[in-house]
DNA sequence: GCAACCTTTGCACACGTGTGCAAATCTTTC
DNA sequence: GAAAGATTTGCACACGTGTGCAAAGGTTGC
């Protein structure tokens, strides 16, 4: 008698208790909205996925019902059977400083405009490398991964792209590898930094960097010292610390001591704006003593206590190259080719240059 | 004879075949390292989750295999089983601006070095609000969400809590909702401000804030022009712009025009740099003839054109408390009780107001 | 050698969603 | 009004993982 009741409410009931234990402290589900709507849970995943198939009707009540319960997809199970979640995955350090936080800035709004999410991994804590910060993201089966800081062996970015996942380096070499790589033109623009104090008539000249051994430190220096001793001048340089505002002050104290500079090229306006007030603290009238450039316009370089005059990395088209880098594997079915892109930069006169003569 | 082989490739072949069609392209599985190791699934599961028992063997076993796939778990699929990722939602606008910059910075460093990853949504696309960026974070099961930019509405923030996830707010106001706020201790500050200009014998005081109606730029200026008031002295206020440098400099043009003030306390750093560089165009000597006070201490106010007496917020204590808001909700196994904490600030003494005499 | 105990292992179910396929329903056309 | 076509709906399987439970294996003590 009792045994006729007792299977039927197990089997039938025992599932129900469990779910409705489960949604009670936890998310509502699919399954709950299907339920409140009188409908499938099927319609209740179309609705909610563009350009399936629902009935106006059938739609107008699960959204309804979705409304009444707080329902939200549950992006993790979404991600799962889709196999790639809307996340983009950013390694940097350094978040504070202007240039790197202009760069996160513009990249994070630009990824939510157009549906993605960021996954922020900062760099600093990272002793053994980036490697294991390109880990973790992988494991969120990211849309791809943004390295703005620290340099990827080979190995990681060919397993990132065995895996589907683009690897877009920012300012970072790689050359010999399957990643995209976009760099501003270092090249050009200590060129033009050369030229322009040259054209000013500097004959003692300097150049300021950091201990960093990054590429882009490399190149900007190089190329400037290059294009200062093919004008048949010897520059002084200055290669020591981190690539902050104090190196720039310690480069003016040390540099200028012993050199009677009347230009100087500091290949990052941080340390370019150091060294302007260094400059001023041991007496130097900027620009008519010293002409200073320095490179990538950063907010502060405008302030009136600076006017620094520098060569502009365009931080749109930074943004710009990653986004179209990421969503080129988004549209493509199959390998869609890399970029190798080098971006112009262009000179901002401001008043740390002395007027041609 | 050609019907007989077709079902059973179609049952029995038929999945084999699709999942290895899948890994192929795809990531590796567990399954694929249990297969190569020669074990179940769940013995790899166990091998990957802390405090699980394995026999030293399996384990070694099952890490050989792993290294050999390049296998990594899939945190999708372990946080819909868990119903929790490892994921904090961060929510801020103005990355750029330095105070937030830095506040990210440490923040995210702080969430990688106890394992949680950073889920950053910029608030500056949000026309509506912040609730639409909060349904976001929350499709991803985050364990807390961090709000450092706009005010989230009661009924979201009471969603959250309903379903476990924990909202924090850094110097935002919310104090009737179920959420844990954290702030620096403007009124005290604002205090300390007012009090050291008086000390410092400045009559003709003036407040510059900008135009934005958020509770700290209101608490700030507000507390200071009382305490000014109860000193007998009627500040002039400057209150429109962003929170900005440039507003900063507009202040110091608007408000030395009409005024001749000798004491200002700038709500903000940023515009205190401003007001610094606008004042000195206007001819004023800094301290001799005017004395400013800043808040925040971002790095720039520390810069030798500026050096900037102000009050400082600690960042490492803003960080901690967050980080420990989030711990108390993990290791809890009830509703963690919610914190309400107010950080201490302090004045940081640099070269912006003149010596008492 | 056997009982009692502890450790390790595999099975099977659960998590919440997307989607191919076939059935069902609605719409159009003659 | 029926057939043909278009649209909508539900079923059932899949995604990759964690974990309770019971069986199996190993160890200890008498």
């Amino acid at each position: 008698m009792d045994a006729e009741q007792a299977p039927v409410d197990m089997s039938s009931g025992h599932e129900d208790h469990l779910k409705r234990d489960r949604t009670a402290r936890s998310f509502v589900t699919s399954e709950d909205v299907a339920r409140l709507a009188g409908v499938s849970r099927s319609a209740v995943s179309r609705t909610f996925t563009p350009g399936a198939s629902v009935s106006a009707d059938v739609r107008h009540r699960v959204q309804e019902a979705a409304k009444t319960l707080g329902y939200r997809v549950n992006r993790l199970a979404r991600s799962l059977i889709s196999d790639q979640s809307n996340l983009v995955g950013v390694v940097g350090a350094n978040l504070s400083l202007p240039f790197m936080a202009r760069q996160l800035d513009e990249l994070s709004r630009a990824l939510l405009r157009r549906g993605m999410q960021c996954l922020l991994l900062n760099a600093a804590e990272a002793e053994q490398g980036i490697t294991p910060l390109i880990e973790l993201i992988l494991e969120f089966r990211v849309r791809a991964i943004v390295v703005m800081s620290g340099s990827p062996p080979t190995s990681i970015i060919d397993e990132c792209m065995a895996n589907g996942v683009r690897v877009i380096l920012v300012n970072r070499q790689a050359d010999d590898t399957e990643a995209d790589t976009i760099i501003s033109d270092d090249i050009g623009g200590a060129r033009i930094a050369a030229e322009r104090l040259l054209q000013a008539g500097c004959r003692r000249i300097g150049v300021v960097g950091s201990g960093a051994q990054t590429p882009t430190q490399i190149r900007r220096r190089g190329t400037f010292v290059d294009w200062i001793k093919d004008a048949g001048i010897e520059p002084a340089v200055w290669a020591s610390g981190n690539t902050l505002y104090e190196t720039g002050v310690e480069a003016a104290r040390g540099l200028l001591a012993s050199h009677d500079l009347d230009g100087v090229f500091c290949v990052t306006d941080l340390m370019a704006l150091g060294f302007l007030d260094g400059a001023r603290m041991m007496g130097r009238r900027i620009p008519e003593d010293l002409s200073v450039i320095g490179f990538d316009d950063i907010p502060q370089s405008a302030w009136a206590s600076y006017r620094l005059t520098t060569v502009r990395q365009s931080m749109s088209d930074l943004t710009g190259s990653v986004l179209a880098a990421i969503e080129r594997e988004m549209s493509g079915e199959g390998m869609a080719p890399l970029a190798h892109e080098v971006l112009p930069v262009e000179l901002v006169e401001r008043a740390t240059v002395r007027s041609t003569v």
